[in-house]
DNA sequence: ACTAAAACATGAAATATTCCATCTTTTCCA
DNA sequence: TGGAAAAGATGGAATATTTCATGTTTTAGT
């Protein structure tokens, strides 16, 4: 408990809603959360559940999973500090996708009916949501065209490229993935992507060893995302 | 004029708004408003403008086209009654992708600075293009993870069920869409188009002739989207 | 109605991708 | 820390897909 109350202090959740949520609404919101660690691997938000609450991740690395028929999809990753469920929330309030925890993760668990009092009262907080909602959605879009309409090395290079810019902020990385999670992303076989990955590796498009990664030439992976 | 008038008294927009705008609002909207023909391979919004309209759209079929470094793309399809922009409008105001009518459209084009008005004034209203938006977003997401996880014949049968069922409401109907459009809609070759329904007519699946379809055992066209 | 352009169609060769079998390396627990 | 399980890697056969070359049919504009 003691724990919460140190991030709740200087929690960015609170640093974002101070701009457009007054001090009783948070205080609201403050005492409706559960303050939570999620474990590699474990599901934070679960596909067809009905939604009960969103969660504010604070630290780590999550993916959004779909499982279609029995095959698990990779929709997007995603990092804190990040509201996680409000496109599930958005959606009939039922999870049309799964959010699970790619490395071991902290997170505040906020009540859904007081998010959803808030946001019908504020509109500039429903705007703001409206922002970042839409924000994903057009992260989805790029790596949707990307995916749909580009062969398997291009993707491969998106999703590094992707990795590199919106994850880590940096050209060398350790891969959260494994390789057969990156065959889920990139919507291929898990062959594919070791013999992608090799092939970037031999032409000097990157260095790779294991899960460590370095982009080396950045322009040759932009030409592949393109034309490829 | 006169057959803008005659559209605004019975006008599918006014009885949506009429739930959740005031009079007084929707006159404001009316006075913005211009009835507009568009012609068949007229751009209705164009991809990277910035944004200055909304466009309700009262009859005919449109498509959401994304032109991706020279190559075109169609991100999905779809009717009257339905209003235009929102996603886009959403989206930092600039145009994400275009849209362009497949077939003769009639619309009418709303001023964005009046429909911003009352969206923030007004959060039944501003709550209700949320949910219109994130149907078109699951939509949207739907047919991105069919694209992108399924084989050919698998997106293809996807085309062709979401047609029927989303667009003309009935297992018969004139393909809106040349082979070259499928090919774009499905990301595959315009041969692979014109294969995979000739098999798919071959095996009895369908009934094609040009482009009139009839979907004869949906079943299996299911069948090929789950496991193709 | 004529003509050019676009759409539709077909088959074969080239390329991309998966699937399968097998092996090595790493990770994770009891 | 030992052993099982998962992840990573490799190569070849089978399959899927594109590209290209060519020809026919339909559409649109004058």
């Amino acid at each position: 408990m003691t724990l919460k109350t140190t991030h709740c202090n200087c929690c960015l959740f609170k640093t974002i809603c101070e701009e457009t949520v007054c001090r009783e609404d948070f205080d609201d919101l403050y005492r409706s959360t559960t303050f939570q660690i999620f474990r590699k691997g474990e599901i934070i938000l679960r596909q067809h559940m009905k939604m009960s609450n969103l969660v504010f991740l604070h630290t780590g690395i999550v993916k959004f999973c779909y499982n279609n028929y029995g095959k698990d999809i990779i929709l997007t990753i995603d990092k804190a500090p990040t509201l996680l469920g409000l496109a599930n929330y958005l959606n009939n309030n039922t999870n049309f996708f799964s959010i699970i925890a790619v490395e071991d993760c902290e997170g505040c668990v906020i009540d859904e009916a007081v998010f959803k009092r808030i946001l019908t009262n504020n509109s500039d907080f429903a705007l703001q949501a409206i922002t970042s909602f839409t924000n994903m959605f057009r992260q989805s879009m790029q790596s949707f065209i990307s995916l749909s309409y580009n062969q398997v090395q291009g993707r491969i290079a998106n999703i590094l490229l992707f990795l590199a810019k919106h994850i880590f902020e940096s050209s060398v990385f350790r891969l959260p993935l494994t390789r057969k999670e990156i065959a889920q992303f990139a919507g291929c076989s898990t062959e594919n992507v070791i013999n992608t990955l090799r092939k970037f590796g031999e032409e000097g498009i990157i260095r790779i060893n294991g899960k460590e990664i370095g982009i080396l030439d950045e322009e040759a992976l932009l030409w592949i995302c393109r034309m490829g």
